[in-house]
DNA sequence: TTCAGTAGTTAACTAAAGGTTAGTAGTAAC
DNA sequence: GTTACTACTAACCTTTAGTTAACTACTGAA
């Protein structure tokens, strides 16, 4: 009789590195979300994300290499470049919806804390 | 007509933003599946995911404060210190669960896409 | 008495992540 | 002709994350 299931821990640990690796990270999700809900131009997404041009541009190329974007250049004048999520991203919808409702759930459970002081 | 859902978009950014916070990082959501999966000792857990001592020690703290688990102490001899989840990280099963899930199958088609060329 | 294990802490350091500012090259409005 | 927007890049700097090795203090086994 053991505690400890060794396997399935294993196993969860495994998946849960590989997630991190190719979406942890303080943008990956974020980037993804607001591509997902319409969003196609690098400054809108700046200014939406509240992201730095630099770590933009990083974490978009880092993204488009694994598959979760696409990107067009429109020659112009003037040039345009639009970014997509590709169908793959789509297995992500899961993922986004369940953190970002656990997210909201604890941080009204950390309000909550608060203000019962 | 918009192509931006932008309520939908800052709400879902939000909750990412207010997840990340809590269980970002490389070890925390480790950390909290090991003690899910029944491991309550400092070393075990060190070895079982791959942790320094340092790094382990400092987020054990953090997760205690975020009412994550709970550390006791049995005086002894010899001193034995066990790590507890709270009901609290049950909440997080969904979260650990699809991450998990989503890692292995992202994991199976990157392997495949190697082998593929 | 020496070696190993438990549960850490501390110091010294390197590496990775991220921010800030400035700048480029083109377009277009005022 | 000056300002502003687009899509970036480069240099510089700070902060955070992480590693390694040494050390504490105590227990138990060989």
């Amino acid at each position: 009789m053991e505690k400890v299931s060794k396997e399935t821990c294993k196993k969860r640990l495994k998946g849960i590195d590989d997630a991190l690796y190719a979406i942890g990270g303080k943008w990956k999700l974020k980037i993804i979300i607001a591509l997902i809900e319409g969003y196609t131009r690098f400054n809108e997404m700046q200014r939406t994300i509240g992201i730095s041009a630099k770590m933009l541009s990083l974490e978009l190329k880092e993204l488009e290499l694994n598959g979760f974007l696409t990107r067009e250049v429109h020659p112009g004048p003037p040039v345009v470049v639009e970014y997509k999520v590709t169908e793959y991203s789509d297995s992500l919808q899961e993922v986004l919806q369940v953190l970002s409702n656990w997210g909201e759930k604890h941080r009204e459970k950390i309000r909550q804390e608060r203000s019962g002081k």
